[in-house]
DNA sequence: GATAAAGTTTACGTAAACGTAAAGTAAATT
DNA sequence: AATTTACTTTACGTTTACGTAAACTTTATC
C-alpha cells in the first residue's frame, strides 16, 4: 500500500489523516502536481513524497510558502545551473541553523519538563503523606 | 539588563525582538499579566520568562492557545490539588511524546539534507570538470 | 435505470496572529 | 509652553490554512 505507483485523493488523504480539501489546497498553491485522467486528480509517488514532507514541514513550524520556495528551488538545482546550486547550499546551511535552533529548544523544553514532572511527584508525596496521617490519626481516634 | 524586576512594554519587546503590538496582543490572550501604573504596563521578571516560553513555543510549532493551556495548568497545579497535578503529569507525557516525533523529524531532516547537499556538491564538481576541461582545450588551440 | 459513492469546481466563512491607522494620554526634554 | 517620545485604547485590515456548503459529473452498485 505504500509503494503504488499512483494514488486517488482519498488514498492520499487516508494514508495521511489529511482531509481532501487540504490536499488540493495544496496542489492549488504548487505544492503538488498530480497527472488527471478525465477530471479526476492522479497523485504519484512523488507526489506522495512531498506530501509526507509538506506534513513534516508543518510539524517543524514551516509554512506552506516556505516549503513551496524549497520544492521550487530543488527542482531548479536538478536543472545543475551553477548560481541555483550554490544558492541551494547556502539555503541548507540556514537550514541546518535553525533545526540547531529547534534542538536547542527541545533540550531546554525536556529540562524544564524534567523539573515540572519531579515538582508535580514531589507535590504528590506531600499529599500522601497527608493522608496517611489522617489515616493514623483515625484509627487513634477509633 | 537581563535580571531587572520590571520592564517596560519596548524593553522587552526590543530584547526578544518583537512589535509592542504582539506584547500587547499576548496579554490580550491572557498570555501574559502585567500590572499598571496608571493605565502603563510594568512586566514583572515572571512575565518575562512567560514571553520567552511563548516565543520557544512558536518555534516550536505551539499555537498561542496551547502555551495559554499549559500556563493556565501550570498555575492551577501550583495550587496542589491532586487531580491537577495528575493531569499535569498527563500532559507532560503527552508532550514528551510529541518532543520525540520533533526529534525524529529533525533527525530525517537532517539526513535528507546530507544528501541534498552531497548532491550538490557532486554536480558542482562535474561542473568544474567541464570547466577545466574548456580551458585544456583552449589551451590546446591556442 | 435509479441511487449511492467518490470525485470535481466555485465560493463564501473562519480562526489565529498579528499589522496598521486613528486618536488620545503622560512624561520628559528643549 | 511646546514638542517629542513612549505609551495607551479602539478598531478595522490582512495572511495563512484550511472548513463548509452548493451544485455538478463520473463511476460503481443494486
Amino acid at each position: 500500500m505504500a509503494d503504488k505507483s499512483t494514488y486517488s485523493i482519498s488514498e492520499l488523504a487516508k494514508e495521511f489523516d489529511v482531509t481532501t480539501r487540504s490536499v488540493r489546497f495544496y496542489e492549488d498553491q504548487g505544492l503538488l502536481k498530480p497527472a488527471r485522467r478525465g477530471q479526476t486528480r492522479i497523485f504519484s509517488s512523488k507526489d506522495r513524497v512531498r506530501l509526507k514532507l509538506i506534513l513534516r514541514g508543518k510539524r517543524m513550524g514551516f509554512s506552506l510558502a516556505e516549503t513551496k520556495e524549497l520544492f521550487d528551488l530543488w527542482d531548479e538545482t536538478l536543472s545543475g545551473n551553477e548560481k541555483q546550486l550554490l544558492k541551494m547550499l547556502e539555503i541548507l546551511e540556514a537550514r541546518r541553523a535553525q533545526l540547531e535552533q529547534q534542538k536547542n529548544d527541545i533540550a531546554q523544553a525536556e529540562m524544564e519538563m524534567d523539573t515540572a514532572e519531579a515538582r508535580c511527584r514531589e507535590a504528590l508525596a506531600e499529599l500522601q503523606k497527608k493522608k496517611e496521617k489522617q489515616k493514623a490519626s483515625e484509627k487513634a481516634g477509633a
